[in-house]
RNA sequence: GGCGCCGUAGCCAAGUGGUAAGGCAGGAGACUGCAAAUCUCUCACCGUCGGUUCGAUUCCGACCGGCGCCUCCA
């Protein structure tokens, strides 16, 4: 097995990776604020998150994965206060919606999914730490900042420390009293907002709510440690959000949160990043709508790298479309196939190494499905010759297994009992008609097929029928 | 203004200091009653201009173009 090397956010270097007790990878991957439907380009960031966690099992450890689901926050809090109705009202329909959208896209399940509101007093404790280690302190309104000059590495992920803080008018416009513009608020002082919408819990500061940062770092810890292997999101997170929670989350323990932290690239629309205030958003619901299956989305995001924008134009998902009906094509013909050759075998060993190679350099993922590629070629020719090897055939069948394992990207054979048979009679009717040589009734029959989205295929082995 | 990323074929997209993976689309052929699928072959002046080098698409600089972050957005 070749070394894994991630790139780490914090050296901006790729470096070799493994967990810090050789067996289990503890990760923390930021959740969605459930408030609406997740979009397509929150989908890249949970994507990229999947494939790491499967090729983490793939390099042989155990993976300990949580994701937090955001129920609370500003937002929220509008819009239930909007439908006059309490957050909890809000929250449950979407965070039933993004498991849906998630098992959509074949996103494997996290070890947990924490929610913010379930974890008040973790939250409350670690704001307390941080006011007894006196980086945190009470504003006027009773509201709890973090002050980021009493925290000296402040800046360092997201190299803020290079850069000239434009003090323009989003800080100026802040919300809440604080002493320095750039100090974050860890607790959030009650509202009457809050309050109506059941967005107010006791604190020894009075009522009030956690900040954003806040329940990350409340929840890694709590459920990975103080100290854990790896931390993912989306690259828009680096600023302020993980910086603030690395802050918090060292001022209170004094020790490394997380070792390493990885930053998935945005999703465009048509040249522009894609979100809520861009008006350019589309959903899982969109794609279910339009007959896109998940592994077409799969496919079309694992084809850039991670840490690469990528536009979705306008045929992106009709290429990915054409790329992975030939890749369920070759699997049902490796699954149907008798026998295979001796250089069948080795094209598999070939796959499983190149494909190894390129996941566990920074997760390539384009260059994992290079290697897929090449080996339905490889594979496809030799299959061709008509081989009798069974044991040549169930190594090809275990490369594909593995490589297929990570990438996930056959399509679902669905089973429509009714429509099977109804394409089974329509089939014997045209080979019947074959047989007698009418063309024409046979041609007939094919047109009939394709009008219900059924293809047809003549083999040696009789005739194989699909659905587009 | 500060910080960062990107510019590779019609489209999507890897990669390398010694003349460039893979997918989609296209072209030619094989197979087929015709198709489809599959197989074979085919399809790139690596944004522009300089510099370093025996040699650069790959390193450095400038420029042009696109994108992102700069307090609650994956």
């Amino acid at each position: 097995m070749p070394e894994f090397r991630l790139y780490n956010t914090l050296t901006r270097r790729v470096e070799p990776f493994a967990p810090a007790d050789g067996h289990t990878v503890r990760m923390y991957t930021c959740g969605p604020t459930v408030y609406n439907p997740a979009h397509l380009g929150n989908f890249r960031t949970f994507l990229f998150e999947d494939l790491m966690r499967r090729t983490l099992k793939l390099a042989g450890w155990r993976v300990e994965q949580i994701m937090n689901l955001t129920d609370v926050d500003d937002k929220i809090i509008r819009k239930a206060a909007a439908l006059g109705t309490t957050i909890s009202h809000v929250t449950e329909p979407f965070t039933e919606l993004f498991h849906q959208d998630r098992r959509y896209l074949r996103i494997e399940d996290a070890e947990g999914y924490p929610k913010a509101t379930a974890h008040i007093p973790e939250m409350v404790a670690l704001v307390e730490r941080l006011i007894a280690k006196n980086v945190a302190y009470e504003a006027e309104d009773g509201s709890i900042y973090f002050a980021i000059d009493r925290f000296p590495n402040y800046g360092h992920l997201s190299q803020l420390d290079k850069r000239e803080l434009r003090t323009g008018a989003r800080v100026a416009q802040d919300e809440y009293a604080k002493e320095n513009a750039q100090d974050f608020a860890l607790w959030k002082a009650a509202k009457d907002e809050d309050e109506a919408t059941g967005a107010a819990w006791d604190s020894p500061w009075g009522r009030g709510r956690p900040g954003w940062h806040l329940e990350c770092s409340a929840m890694a810890m709590k459920y990975l440690g103080e100290t854990f292997d790896l931390h993912a999101g989306g690259i828009d997170l680096i600023f302020p959000h993980h910086e603030d929670e690395i802050a918090q989350s060292e001022a209170a323990t004094g020790k490394t949160f997380a070792r390493c932290w990885c930053h998935g690239e945005f999703l465009l629309t048509d040249g522009a990043k894609m979100a809520k205030r861009v008006g350019n958003v589309a959903n899982v619901v969109e794609l279910r709508e339009q007959g896109i299956s998940g592994t077409v989305y799969r496919h079309f995001v694992f084809n850039a790298h991670y840490r690469k924008q990528l536009n979705l134009g306008e045929d992106s998902l009709e290429q990915s479309r054409a790329a992975v009906r030939r890749i369920g094509t070759f699997a049902k013909r490796l699954a149907e196939a008798s026998g295979g050759t001796e250089a069948l075998v080795a094209a598999a060993s070939k796959a499983e190494h190149a494909f190894i190679e390129a996941l566990f350099d920074d997760l390539n993922a384009p260059e994992a499905l290079a290697a897929l590629f090449t080996f339905i070629t490889d594979a496809n020719r030799e299959l061709d010759t008509g081989g009798t090897d069974v044991a040549a055939l169930d190594r090809a069948r275990a490369a594909f297994r593995m490589i297929d394992g990570v990438l996930d990207l056959v399509p679902e054979q669905e089973a429509d009992a009714e429509l099977a048979a109804w394409v089974e009679e329509r089939i014997e009717a045209r080979n019947a008609a074959r047989e007698r040589r009418d063309f024409g009734a046979a041609d007939a029959v094919r047109a009939e097929l394709v009008a219900r989205g059924v293809s047809i295929e003549d083999s040696a082995q009789g005739t194989r029928w699909k659905r587009l």
